[in-house]
RNA sequence: GGGCUCGUAGCUCAGGUGGUCAGAGCGCACGCCUGAUAAGCGUGAGGUCGGAAGUUCGAGUCUUCCCGGGCCCA
């Protein structure tokens, strides 16, 4: 036979599995044929009876295509689910999105431009669904070419009548609780559109504003004053007090007969810009002033002196003029103090009768007006004019004003709701841990929530207004009926249906006994939206509540985890989650923020059309989630890489197993010792990484299952294993016993690698003699089987394999001086360092040479002549002698002693005579 | 400025309660094989564990401060 002919009686690898993964192509067919087969459905439907796991999927914004942030969250969650599912847990994902709110509004009604004017709210708001529906349908796409297994066909939509109805739900058992007020609070205002503008509306731009320096005049020191700065003398009549900072220094300094108060890091700056001449006659913290009373300078009443943090000392003179009306710091140290919230100024920027003698003024003009007016009352001590910046309207470009106008307010410590939500938070699991302190910490310093918005692009708040006294009203009755109409016909119904269809029998006014009213039209806040999704969701439609898990960014600590506990507590009593999960957030390779300034922004469909939704999906596995991560090409490159290793792993499983089926399985008793050595890694492998899914460690997970292909099977047992899975007969023993483990090693790291890689392990579970079921997602999770771990002999060939190192090392000297080219060249002679050694390596003398991959090993105790040292060994290599076997190319003395097979060694001429089984 | 948080080899990550803990995989360099072949195997070089001080017989591991990044507020 020639060697052409020998290699005819191998058993070489073969199998369907391509090498190169062509995943770009391949994942949509697989797609396709999970979405005909029903595979998400058939998941549900076999584990009908079990036990379910309910992750609670947070809506993302439906305003845009996905980003990697949002790409990376549902993986996440897909890992979970699917690992549940593997489980045998019933573990159906529902997913969802954000739909109203002004985001979307603000870009409907930019790209309207001027003709948002002439648009009737429902017009508006027709176009604001059309636009958020456009990317709902987007983003289903992008996240279904991620493999994300989920009912796809029957998401929730915030929009949608039924969601709309359990939102109105929540809030009115709010409402029935009393913890739904109306207060002022300062918003941004344009006097020109006659409009409340979103933070997203403002624009800044430079300005000219006057700068006046005010003195207030002390109570009880009348010869002393306190000296405030500002830019809008218009709001001086609004001021009820002087914030400063408690742990500044503040200078008393003598200007002629009087003392006033000024921050001491402010001293020279206010003297340079007033032209004041001073005197320091006495120095004290801001603390010591609180609670101290001044004269209005325009007024005939007091301003208290207050402390704030935010005070700083980069311009005006430290003691900070606060008009609760007109700005947000000023309201939240109002909010401390209770001061009144003073707005004396109507939707057009006029003042109002409130403001006294300057009623009918506008504010710019009355500007003026008010500085002669502190001029003439000697409260002025400087005038003058500065370039800065200043909000403008987004629309119109003009100057916009901080104006208090009525809102709604859920009341956070009302039916003491923070300590209930407080007590909640405990009860539920946070990973990362410290996420807990974070939240409460949030939840205990949060102020009320205000929930009103001056928006057409919402859930309308049902309140209405008396048409006789004005009286603004919010019955639980009149939204009871409202959401029993928006269920059939949407929110719409508030805009387009008289106001008599949502007032209940005998509905009167609460302050003046009326019974005529006008609908108003302030929306909901978006938190309230997704905040009542355990509701619309999971709760009312019976589904297992609390909820298992809720998976978002951590930025969500203050967003939807609290909104959703607050609601969920003031309605059910309890946290609507069990467990948190949050990730951080995705920066460039450098770890900046991406931006599309910086132009570093990685696209997640870019990178699932380059390389594939696995190489993305690895990705996202190999990172600690829990804190920021950082991507980028080389990042992705990477992936791509250890992917082919895994890749190779499983195919060269998959080759050495085409001839190989469950009923070929041997029994434990009957495994050589090696490959019970290899399946009792197996279990351990099994246990470590089930332990790693529970805690949501997918880091772990995929460094140990790299490690354990590239290290364990690549590099030991699979390179190995290839003498006995080739040259040995087909059905021998020494075949069957390695493939019997290979069989298992297959199908666990199949399923290990399903919730990661989904697409990958479905193509090779089609090819896995394992296969059970039409998909690998319908599987269960591998059992780790203890009768399969011999700990004893893991131990001894764990210090087998420390031997080993010494001998490679040895090999690799030999190699280097041309002594030998393939390790099976070598006859390798070892001696034991000590006698444990020595009495393992004894045990185990006769499958030596398969273990180190060589010709011939002898042990021996004599002193080895020119041996490398070793840790355990000392290790001389040679030359193996005899011929070379041309069928299993090891070297054996006896080789070409075999009349009919003169090329082989002795064991070959066996298995070709069919001797050896 | 405040609350929380992160900073270990070029990259991605491990390193309970302080004492062989300075590690793994990838990448890289060099070599082997050509019966996993756009594969496989081996050997090797890379880190003063962000910086400084302190507690301790001994600190990536505890304390304080500083530098840098992040989320949320202000």
């Amino acid at each position: 036979m020639s060697k052409l002919d020998y290699k005819e009686t191998l058993n070489l690898p073969r199998t369907n599995f391509q090498m190169k993964a062509n995943l770009v192509n391949k994942e949509p067919e697989i797609l396709k044929r999970w979405e005909e087969q029903k595979i998400y459905e058939k998941t549900l439907e076999y584990r009908a009876d079990a036990p379910t796991y309910l992750l609670h999927d947070g809506p993302p914004y439906a305003n845009g295509d996905i980003h990697l942030g949002t790409a990376m969250n549902k993986v996440l969650k897909d890992f979970v689910t699917r690992y549940k599912t593997m489980r045998g847990y019933r573990a159906p994902y529902v997913p969802g999105w954000d739909t109203h709110g002004l985001p979307i509004e603000h870009r409907v009604t930019t790209m309207l431009g001027d003709e948002a004017k002439n648009k009737t709210p429902v017009e508006i708001r027709r176009l604001c669904k059309d636009f958020a529906l456009k990317f709902v349908n987007i983003q289903r796409e992008q996240f279904k070419r991620l493999g994300i297994k989920g009912d796809w066909e029957n998401p929730y939509i915030t929009l949608d009548p039924e969601y709309e109805y359990h939102i109105l739900d929540v809030f009115k058992t709010l409402v029935e609780m009393g913890n739904v007020y109306r207060g002022n609070k300062p918003v941004y205002w344009c006097p020109n559109c006659r409009t409340a503008l979103a933070e997203a509306e403002i624009e800044y731009h430079d300005h000219e504003s006057p700068s006046i320096y005010v003195k207030f005049q002390m109570v009880e020191d009348p010869k002393t004053y306190i000296v405030i700065w500002t830019t809008t003398p218009w709001t001086i009549p609004a001021n009820v007090a002087i914030a400063l900072h408690p742990e500044y220094t503040y200078t008393k300094i003598k200007v002629g007969e009087e003392y006033w108060i000024v921050a001491e890091g402010l001293l020279q700056k206010f003297s340079a810009e007033t032209g004041v001449h001073f005197e320091v006659v006495e120095k004290f913290l801001g603390s010591e002033l609180e609670g101290k009373l001044t004269k209005h300078p325009l007024y005939d009443r007091t301003s208290i002196v207050v402390l704030a943090d935010y005070v700083t000392l980069e311009d005006g003179t430290g003691c900070v003029h606060t008009a609760p009306g007109h700005g947000e710091e000023d309201y939240q140290t109002g909010l401390k103090y209770n001061l009144p919230v003073l707005s004396p100024v109507d939707d057009e920027g006029k003042f109002t009768k409130e403001a006294g003698k300057y009623e009918g003024l506008k504010i710019w003009d009355a500007n003026k007006v008010i500085v002669e007016d502190l001029k003439n009352n000697g409260a002025l001590i400087k005038y003058g004019k500065v370039q800065h910046s200043y909000p403008h309207c987004w629309r119109c470009k003009g100057p916009v004003m901080f104006r208090a106008t009525p809102q709604w307010f859920i009341s956070v410590d009302k039916n003491d709701l923070r300590k209930k939500v407080l007590e909640q938070i405990k009860n539920v699991k946070w990973y990362p841990a410290w996420g807990e302190n974070r939240i409460t910490a949030m939840v205990q310093e949060r102020p009320d929530w205000t929930i009103s918005r001056q928006r057409v692009w919402g859930v309308p708040i049902p309140a209405v207004i008396c048409r006789h006294c004005g009286e603004v009203i919010l019955d639980a009755r009149v939204i009871e009926k409202f959401a029993n109409i928006v269920r059939e016909k949407g929110t719409d119904a508030w805009f387009e249906m008289d106001v008599e269809h949502f007032l209940p029998e005998g509905l009167t006014c609460s302050k003046c006994g009326g019974n005529e009213f006008d609908k108003t039209y302030d929306t909901l806040d978006v938190w309230i939206d997704s905040g009542c999704s355990w509701e619309a969701v999971v709760h009312s439609k019976g589904e297992k509540f609390p909820v298992d898990l809720y998976l978002e960014g951590d930025d969500q600590h203050r967003g939807w985890f609290q909104s959703s506990i607050f609601l969920s507590t003031a309605k059910t009593g309890v946290a609507p989650f069990k467990a948190v999960v949050t990730h951080g957030f995705i920066k460039d390779e450098q770890g900046r923020k991406m931006s599309k300034s910086l132009g570093n922004v990685v696209d997640p469909m870019e990178i699932v059309n380059k390389y594939g939704a696995d190489i993305l999906r690895l990705w996202v596995a190999s990172t600690d989630f829990f804190d920021n991560i950082r991507v980028g090409k080389n990042i992705i490159e990477q992936q791509v890489e250890v992917y082919r290793k895994l890749r190779n792993t499983i195919r060269y499983l998959l080759s050495n197993l085409y001839d190989f089926t469950e009923s070929d399985l041997l029994p434990y008793e009957k495994l050589l010792p090696l490959d019970k050595w290899a399946l009792g890694r197996l279990q351990k492998y099994i246990e470590q990484v089930t332990s790693y899914y529970e805690e949501f460690e997918y880091s772990k997970v995929y460094n140990a299952t790299v490690k354990y292909c590239t290290t364990e099977l690549s590099a030991i047992y699979l390179d190995i294993l290839k003498d006995r899975l080739y040259v040995e007969a087909k059905d021998s023993i020494y075949r069957r016993s390695a493939q019997t483990v290979l069989y298992y090693i297959l199908d666990a790291l199949v399923k290990i690698l399903a919730p990661i890689i989904p697409f990958t392990a479905e193509e090779a579970y089609q090819e896995s003699p394992a296969k059970r079921f039409e998909s690998v997602h319908l599987e269960y999770w591998p059992e780790v089987r203890k009768e399969f771990v011999d700990d004893q002999l893991l131990e001894e060939f764990q210090h087998l394999l420390l031997v080993r190192d010494d001998v490679l090392k040895a090999l690799e000297e030999a190699r280097t001086s041309d002594l030998i080219g393939h390790s099976l060249d070598a006859h390798v002679y070892i001696e034991p360092k000590n006698e444990e050694i020595a009495a393992l390596l004894k045990k185990y003398e006769g499958i030596l040479d398969e273990f180190f991959i060589v010709s011939a090993v002898t042990l021996t105790d004599e002193n080895l002549e020119g041996a490398v040292t070793g840790q355990f060994v000392d290790v001389l290599v040679k030359h193996a002698d005899g011929e070379k076997c041309q069928r299993c190319w090891k070297y054996h003395p006896d080789t070409g002693k075999d009349e009919k097979h003169p090329e082989t060694c002795p064991r070959c001429s066996a298995v070709l005579r069919g001797e050896r089984k």
